[in-house]
DNA sequence: GTAGCAAACAACGGTGCAGTTGTGCTAGCG
DNA sequence: CGCTAGCACAACTGCACCGTTGTTTGCTAC
């Protein structure tokens, strides 16, 4: 268990702005995509583009965001550019994530009466 | 350990669009205050109005979003609305998030040659 | 040097959301 | 019944961001 951060309990403002805005880096279905997509192994940007069907511009804008914030990291192969995960502790977010909403789809199923198999 | 969710790879654009609207709602500073100061008990409108120093409309309209988000629920105490946390998990998704964050200052730290102690 | 490709940068409409203002609704109280 | 308090909802404004278009930079090859 990595998770071994301690977060004060009334969290620090400045803490809070940079918590929101990683939460807000991950808030946009293009770049969950493109994190997916470089899981399997890095890529370059027309692997990526070709993966998400997205125009190289708003690829190569949503890589560099994703950058800037440390999500993952760059190296330029001769005349490509070849991205791959720099934390993979994302990867961990999302399963949580989506542990959430198995959560809350197994109470919506509570409440259904007839049972909502099948 | 809950988080058994064994997310598929090629990750269903329908998931991405879910996984990427709960992380908007998280990136917003003004919700995660919310969320913190309702770590401690559940509160109404007007102590969360103190607790963040936001407007009594604001305040609402958020927990309004977290309500349909299904990250917080409400309960009507006569006169008074009472919100609690209803996804404990929200504050594992934050100390995942600080624990990438801490992460990446110790790769600054090691770039930097004199060490960046004290 | 010139042509060509990969990627990044800059500028621009369109859209969505944050926060404010104003209002309505329900519960308690005299 | 009339009044006040607490909260939610609707409309509005301003801003930030998404995606596109056009252009520029860096590298390779001829």
């Amino acid at each position: 268990m990595a998770t071994t951060t301690n977060v004060p309990h009334p969290l620090p403002a400045p803490l809070v702005e940079v918590i929101a805005e990683r939460f807000r880096v991950l808030g946009e279905p293009m770049r969950i995509r493109l994190l997916d997509a470089l899981r399997e192994a890095p890529a370059t940007v027309q692997e990526l583009q070709q993966a998400t069907g997205a125009s190289q511009q708003n690829v190569s804008k949503h890589l560099g965001l994703l950058l800037r914030s440390g999500l993952v990291s760059r190296s330029k192969e001769g005349n490509f550019s070849l991205y791959r995960i720099a934390d993979e502790g994302v990867f961990e977010l999302c399963e949580q994530v989506c542990g959430g909403l198995r959560r809350q789809l197994d109470e919506l199923d509570a409440l259904l009466p007839g049972g909502a198999e099948q």
